[in-house]
DNA sequence: GTAGGGTTAG
């Protein structure tokens, strides 16, 4: 006897079901309850006849933290029995996954969760420090959490805390500091370590100091420059104008021994003559290709599907190279769809907009915070304001918070409406959202508020005030 | 998915 109602003789079986639920809720269900009796009655939920696997857990775990289910997820984990060993990996995904939601303090507290065994290696405090630089944490921060977790940097976490300098300082000289200090205190660089550097001249605009480093990296230290290198330095080429310099550039990296079939540095190149409108060139890249026997990569795919939305304002042409990507066995992915959906916008589509991203699940792409940005931009541009409340609720319902430009003309529209209730349900969901400025309810305050509800407004925005 | 780039916001 099997089906639905069977449900799971063992962890072996959970753990395969687990996986094959594409739903992290239905796969939350399961796992809570793995047999018919505890799916009845949730109090008087039996323990299942097995001993859960840590792999159940694993799995559970990473998909209620791609889904953002986080309190879902820290009741696994609390469930979680430190007899299992759980190991280093999972604590990692869960520190990354608080990092990718922007929450630094939630990734912290994951740093030191009770259910993983001390000590912590190099390897969790590189994740929790990149974790903390995605939430834009400065560098004396990550400096500080680096010191107090007596933990042995490597050149990974020297690696990171460059990019937080750079990011943090906008001055490279500070990344130049920190790789000082590696080579005093004898950690040896490596090709990551260069290209960190390479990229950081190159986004400061300095690119013959980018070079230099290409330069040194070869002859000083053997260490070949590798396809992140090249990238970064045509992209920067191709900012300049230089494109020629690029393809050249482009031709030292293939020609290179090493087998680089990377195909991302042919995405820059791409891009770079779509935006010179020589589409054609485009093609003849293309082809260099795949006489090459260098697969064409997401990102190529990627940058034609912009080329043809935002350079030749080509919406079919954009879906057909769409359908190519398909066909080539290439994924589309979000920044595929957000393309779409922000050229669609900008053509006034707004309603085929939202039918794509309506269609994404389906299509096996969950839609992101840049998807219903744009999306909500979009509609708000055109007036349609309606449906914008419509997309509103659904992605502050799922975390995200939607653009500046976006909220002003949405809660310039609700004011115009002259509607204190829907105002003051906009701004509360604003602000679970984390997106309520001064300026919003100040302009709000100096509105609509000429009505028996405004007491009640002037209350509320007080409340938010001092929260 | 412990680190760097390339395609979408900013």
């Amino acid at each position: 006897m099997s089906g639905a109602t069977a449900k799971f003789s063992s962890s072996y079986h959970l753990a395969a079901a687990l996986r094959r639920e594409p739903d992290p809720a239905a796969a939350l269900r399961l796992f809570l309850s793995p047999t018919p009796t505890a799916a009845a009655g949730p109090s008087s939920s039996p323990a299942p006849p097995f001993r859960y696997s840590l792999r159940c857990y694993d799995i559970i775990v990473c998909k209620l933290a791609a889904a953002r289910l986080f309190p879902a997820m820290e009741s696994v984990l609390a469930r979680l029995p430190s007899s299992l060993r759980p190991r280093e990996p999972l604590l990692c995904r869960v520190i990354s996954a608080y990092g990718r939601a922007r929450l630094p303090a939630a990734a912290r507290r994951a740093f030191a969760h009770p259910a993983f065994p001390a000590p912590r290696t190099a390897r969790a405090l590189n994740t929790l420090l990149h974790a903390l630089l995605a939430c834009r944490a400065p560098l004396p921060e990550l400096l500080s959490e680096c010191r107090g977790s007596g933990i042995h940097p490597d050149a990974c976490t020297y690696n990171i805390l460059m990019r937080a300098a750079v990011a943090d300082s906008g001055s490279v000289d500070n990344a130049c500091l920190l790789f000082d200090e590696m080579l005093q205190r004898g950690i040896a660089p490596t090709v990551v370590t260069f290209g960190t550097l390479v990229t950081a001249f190159c986004e400061a605009g300095r690119l013959e100091e980018a070079f230099k480093v290409k330069e040194v990296m070869s002859l000083q230290y053997n260490i070949r420059p590798n396809a992140h290198v090249y990238a970064s330095l045509m992209k920067a080429l191709c900012e300049k104008g230089k494109v020629d310099d690029a393809h050249r550039l482009k031709e030292e990296m293939v020609s290179n021994s090493e087998p680089l079939v990377d195909s991302g540095a042919y995405a820059t190149l791409a891009r770079a003559l779509f935006r010179l409108g020589k589409k054609g060139e485009v093609v003849s890249l293309l082809e260099e290709m795949k006489e090459k026997g260098i697969k064409v990569g997401r990102e190529v795919h990627n940058s034609m599907i912009a080329g043809f939305c935002e350079d030749e304002g080509d919406l079919d042409a954009a879906f057909a190279a769409l359908d190519d990507m398909q066909k080539g066995g290439c994924k589309p992915d979000s920044v595929s769809y957000n393309t779409l959906v922000g050229g669609l916008c900008k053509m006034g589509r707004w309603r085929d907009a939202s039918e794509l991203v309506e269609d994404m699940p389906r299509r096996g792409c969950r839609p992101d915070v840049v998807t219903y940005r744009r999306l909500f931009d979009g509609i708000c541009d055109a007036g349609g304001f309606s449906e914008a409340r419509r997309v509103f609720n659904e992605m502050v319902f799922k975390g995200f918070a939607p653009s500046k430009d976006g909220v002003r003309k949405f809660v310039g529209w609700i004011e115009r409406e002259g509607d204190a209730a829907s105002l003051e349900s906009v701004l509360c969901q604003l602000a679970s959202v984390n997106a309520l400025e001064s300026s919003e309810w100040e302009k709000a305050m100096s509105g609509v508020l000429h009505d028996p509800a405004e007491q009640k407004i002037v209350k509320l925005l007080d409340n938010l005030s001092l929260a």
